[in-house]
DNA sequence: CTCTTTTTTTCGAGCCTCAAAAAAAATCAT
DNA sequence: ATGATTTTTTTTGAGGCTCGAAAAAAAGAG
């Protein structure tokens, strides 16, 4: 039941418009804007006069030895200052926290390894707590409030981004982590699933490539997806979605580390390539964890000759590659970045993955499906949660309706 | 690299609005629109008075015994008059063609039999344009003009509606019926995914039921789906998509339709289950066609006795159960219907299609999922196909900018 | 120093939405 | 019947927003 729009909507959604060109483009000057957004110069410069006035926008008056005649353009840029968000990242046995500027630097940041797996519920929360709380004093000294936290956590969330539902990295289950934080420190939290947040920087990192439709998967101790159709993040009806590796391969198959059998993620993940490689029969259970050199190891004796280990690197190919195949059935090909460890052995993977690929519905144009590799999946969803809490509060700079500059005075008035 | 709002579009999305109100809410006020739309009195007070003007709502002024006090709500309605549109269906061997009124009530319709798996390509075509043309004809005499043409075609259409790229109706490929027929006739042309439009059908049938995220499936010679997610319909990144039938339930395994193996469908489509059901190997040949009695029939020993029928029949519903739960591994759990030859059968399929759900990632609600059935999806079909069109002129009506007039002008002067 | 070019700001017109007041159209009470 | 009451719809005036045109600003070119 969609809703009229508002008159004063209108100015809402063109600063937002404004706003996220300069996040975008870098330092567009207000002409740029105003070929990109299609409004009117008049509008644009009404709008970002009141965005400077606000401390939202500044003028980037740097050199710029202009080759052209006329008056030289000035470049808008955000205000680092303008606000500071946290971005909180909660994987397997590691939690990480940083406080980021406006313009999307990192201004603190801090580790902690956790023993996830056996940790008390409590306990858990409590270091995630902590691990903010830790963030926002040292920020205090500096005078700066943060406005919005953003947690990346590997596993289910809630459509509405505020409850953990489900996690491999722990037994406990809906954990209401929004809520928690928020009662603690005041401030609006999200809680998002890391391979959507990976598929978020992706984004940024690379819009020529990233742009409108595109896939990251996760090849870790478990399989990921972050999905991007049609310019939007793709989340499931209830929850975060997107359960790529809980898609089946092979009715009644392989034991899977979600306790069913025959899923994606139960001939693709480092424990079912481990498994394999190692001949142990596909009803073993799962490993708890393996080691990243571990797996480059198997990686290294896979490479050196035929022998199981490839065998195995060969099958998780073939289960990701019907598995992409039944997900291109859906949604036609895009694009797809492959992150983490398995990245790292895409090589091993890729022949039998397209082969795969080739055999089904989506194989259609398999030639043009193009893969690219980014082992190291962390600094990704960092920068994705980043960039998440950060396009929340350029839309909540210019608020809801009653007192837009209110808010946006405080944050500058620091 | 979204647009900004421009002054005008204010009005032309409002006015939208209260349009799709009217048609969606049957006959409501102008006070039930302001509810609905969170606008002011006013504003829909101003236009609806113009849309009133322009002929295209008008005062259902039914003698409402009303019960309450004061000033009677004044119904409005969509006018009949205001356009008219075609609905074009075809499918295997099937052609038929309905003239729409604005309020989505028949004013002709006309049924071909063809044979459409060995026609020629322009025959094809040219049968197409006939039943088009003799509707457009019939209408010539009663003035009215016809603004859009939506055909609904079983296969895969391209993103932009404007090409059957394959069908299994017809060897020929690539077909732009939609250029074809506005060269022809000079009227805007959409061409739409069959189970697309079934979805469309079903939310305006009930939309209680189905309203923001739902699956349509169609168990006929072939399997289809048309799915609404978060409200849209929901289409491939270049074609129309959701194409569930070829997702892959067992790899490299029974001989699909599509000249594939494994695929969903090469288990519970009508030749999949005739050929188990016959003892025929799973590698030989589909069957061209089977008609809607003998697969009756087949239904019918199925219920008989426990025998090579019934057991067709339960491996449909596994092939369907846990296509059902990779998809529901990506979108999560929504209500299902199943539509088609197929859904009179539904008996037969659903215990080993829950079966199979229940073993999926899927599955962790099986209990709750919901199925309806609908064995005759023509007459969804073709409503799909109409409201599509309707909708279109809706959006079309208020025009894009320049003369919003115009364009509704000429429709009310007939 | 003046002319040209390009960017940015200013200004008035035209719409649009909104809130409040007024008008309209019915029922209820006497 | 008639006036009071209630509810819906229209009218009116105010305030905002965007736009196009014109003016101002800020450079390089000659």
């Amino acid at each position: 039941m969609s809703v009229g729009i508002r008159h004063d909507d209108l100015r809402r959604r063109n600063r937002a418009m404004v706003i996220s060109a300069v996040r975008r483009d870098g330092q567009p000057s207000r002409t740029e804007i105003a070929a990109t957004t299609g409004l009117s110069h008049s509008t644009i410069s009404a709008i970002s006069s009141d965005l400077i006035g606000e401390c939202v926008l500044m003028e980037a008056r740097g050199e710029t030895t202009s080759l052209k005649r006329g008056r030289p353009q000035v470049a808008l840029a955000l205000n680092p200052d303008a606000a500071v968000v946290a971005a909180v990242v909660l994987s397997l046995n590691f939690l990480s926290a940083a406080i980021i500027d406006y313009t999307g630097h990192v201004v603190a940041e801090e580790h902690r390894r956790l023993d996830t797996q056996h940790m008390g519920r409590e306990d858990l929360i409590q270091q995630c707590i902590d691990i903010v709380g830790q963030g926002l004093d040292r920020l205090q000294l500096s005078g700066r409030r943060v406005l919005r936290i953003a947690l990346a956590v590997q596993g289910i969330t809630d459509a509405q981004a505020r409850i953990l539902l489900w996690t491999p990295i722990t037994p406990h289950t809906d954990i209401p982590f929004a809520d928690l934080l928020e009662a603690r420190f005041g401030i609006p939290v999200i809680v998002e699933n890391d391979c959507n947040m990976m598929a978020e920087a992706l984004r940024w990192r690379n819009p020529e490539r990233y742009r409108e439709d595109f896939i990251a998967i996760l090849l870790s101790h478990g399989i990921g997806m972050g999905m991007i159709l049609k310019g939007e993040l793709f989340t499931g009806t209830h929850s975060s979605g997107g359960e790529f590796g809980h898609m089946i391969h092979k009715p009644d198959g392989a034991r899977c580390r979600c306790g069913r059998r025959g899923c994606v993620e139960a001939y693709a993940g480092n424990y079912a390539i481990w498994r394999n490689a190692h001949g142990l029969a596909e009803s073993s259970e799962p490993a708890a964890n393996i080691v990243d050199d571990d797996m480059q190891a198997l990686a290294a004796l896979a490479r050196e000759g035929d022998g199981p280990e490839r065998e195995a690197y060969r099958t998780a190919g073939e289960a990701l590659g019907f598995g992409l195949g039944s997900l291109f059935a859906l949604i036609d090909p895009a694009p797809v970045a492959v992150v983490g460890i398995g990245a790292a052995a895409f090589d091993l993977i890729e022949p039998s993955l397209r082969a795969a690929i080739a055999r089904t519905a989506g194989g259609q144009h398999s030639g043009s499906i193009s893969f690219d590799t980014e082992p190291d999946e962390r600094p990704l969803i960092r920068e994705g949660c980043a960039m998440r809490a950060l396009t929340f509060v350029d839309q909540e700079i210019f608020a809801p309706g009653s007192q837009p500059q209110e808010s946006s005075r405080q944050a500058a008035a620091i």
